[in-house]
Parts: C-alpha cells; structure tokens; sequence
DNA sequence: CACCAGGCCGTGC
DNA sequence: GCACGGCATGGT
C-alpha cells in the first residue's frame, strides 16, 4: 500500500503554528532566521535545517502502514489521512506555541504567534518576522501580552520566560521526568508539556489527551491505555487527532 | 443568547 | 487523591 505525503496536514494540523499557506498552495514559514517556501517535501531534501526540521531520515511510509495494521480505526485514520510526519520544532517556539494552545483554536493561536512575532520578533524579510526569542519576549509586560489578545495565559507567558532554562535540562531527562519539568512552568499541564516533548524533543511516547483525543478514547478504546499504541504512541496520537477533527465538519478549523 | 476551542489553576472536599 | 468553576478572546 502506497500512501501519499500529507505536507499540508503535518504543517497546519496543530503540531505547528508556524506554517501558513500561500494563494499558490504553497507554504511558507519564518524559521531558522529565514523564510522558508515549499511546495513539497521535496523541496526540503536540499536543505540541512530543513531535512533534519522535517527528520527526513525517519520512514514514516513504514510508520504508517504499521500504525495501519494494528486494528480497523487506526487504519481508517491513516488511510483518510495520509502520510504526515513529527517535526523537529525549536524547543522554545514548542513551548509557547502550547501555551498559547489551551483552551483555544488552532486558527486563533496562529493568529496571536504572528501578532508575538511582529511585536517582539525580527524583520528578517520585508514584512516578515521571526518568532521572538526569550530574550526578545522579556521585555514585553504583562499587560502587553494581554493588549495582543493572549487573555489568561498572559502570565504563564512571562512564567515560560523566566523559566526558560528548563527546556535544556530536558534533554537529558527520561519521559516522566521531563514531563514534570515543564510542569514547573505555570500553565503547562500533562497535555501541553506532552506536545512539547513530542513536537520538539522526538519523544515518541507522549500520547497528549485533549478534548478531541478524549472523546476517541471514550468511544473507541473504552479500555485501553495510550500504552496500546506502542512503539507508536505519538504518531498513533496523531493520525487519530488529525482523523477525529476531519470527521467534524463543523470545527471551523 | 448560548457554547466551544489541541487545558490549567485554585479551591474544596 | 478527584471534582468543579473560572478563565480572555473570538468564532459559530
């Protein structure tokens, strides 16, 4: 079974706010203090950051069709959706792209990461502004954030700052120590700390519950744990998220 | 008007 | 330990 790269999946289906699409269908993205256009992976394959950002070396072909095979709603999922893949996202960005994330839309929260980067990033482009770093985040004020439209995570946003450091003890932490790590930081629970693992640290065994993976587990995995899914739990994750939202033509996202 | 969005915090028990 | 309300904002 051959099945076809979902490029347009992996970059706006919620494990990344950095990516929008362009009239000509194509995506564009601020990274790596440059701007990035692709039209396919392909156009990737050129590029060190861009290989190592889109972990080329990894075969989900494989990945999915062995996701397929281990029953009928993974397979479903996976063959509606296609192929997409886990990126390899700056830690920082992670960190408060998920922040952003609780509690709110995927529309939304890429509308107030560009609002932060042209407030608090660089002009790399004409018009085009990379993501702030910590350092340029620092010097925004409460207040300031909340005048962009973060709302209540205005504080957990200045918390992230202040904590930045957390995110390279990280690396050399197991799973579950990890996890709790980022949970040091206000505002980040199980579920945004899990998509930081997965999205920016490789850690393929978080399996993030939100209201959307929830209702999957209640009604079709009544009694299983994210264990189940081994070795695949955040890929699996994944195809399900993606395959749920399809399935709700109404989610205005 | 209500209810929801890739949740988490603080409180109460 | 678990249940619950509140939370900023914008969309439907």
């Amino acid at each position: 079974m051959m099945m076809e790269e979902n490029l347009r999946e992996t970059l706006l289906g919620g494990q990344t706010f950095s990516w929008r699409e362009e009239d000509d269908s194509s995506f564009s993205a601020v990274l790596n203090e440059k701007v990035y256009h692709l039209r396919s992976l392909e156009d990737a394959a050129s590029d060190s950051f861009l290989r190592s950002y889109f972990d080329l070396d990894y075969d989900y072909a494989k990945a999915a069709e062995d996701i397929a095979g281990k029953d009928e709603v993974l397979s479903q999922a996976v063959r509606s959706t296609g192929v997409i893949r886990l990126l390899k996202q700056d830690h920082w960005i992670a960190m408060i792209s998920f922040i952003l994330s609780q509690n709110n839309n995927i529309k939304r929260i890429m509308g107030l990461y560009d609002r932060l980067s042209h407030a608090y990033g660089h002009e790399v482009e004409p018009g085009r502004f990379s993501f702030p770093t910590a350092e340029e985040l620092s010097k925004a004020t409460e207040d300031d954030l909340r005048s962009l439209g973060t709302g209540f995570r205005a504080p957990f946003i200045i918390d992230a700052v202040n904590k930045a450091e957390i995110l390279e003890e990280v690396e050399s932490l197991p799973f579950d120590l990890a996890l709790q790590a980022l949970q040091r930081v206000k505002g980040i629970g199980p579920k945004v700390a899990s998509c930081i693992l997965i999205f920016s640290y490789q850690r393929r065994e978080g399996f993030p519950l939100d209201v959307w993976m929830k209702k999957v587990m209640r009604e079709y995995y009544p009694d299983k744990d994210p264990s189940y899914f081994h070795p695949y739990e955040a890929l699996s994750q994944q195809y399900l998220f993606s395959w749920i939202r399809s399935q709700d033509r109404f989610s205005g996202n």
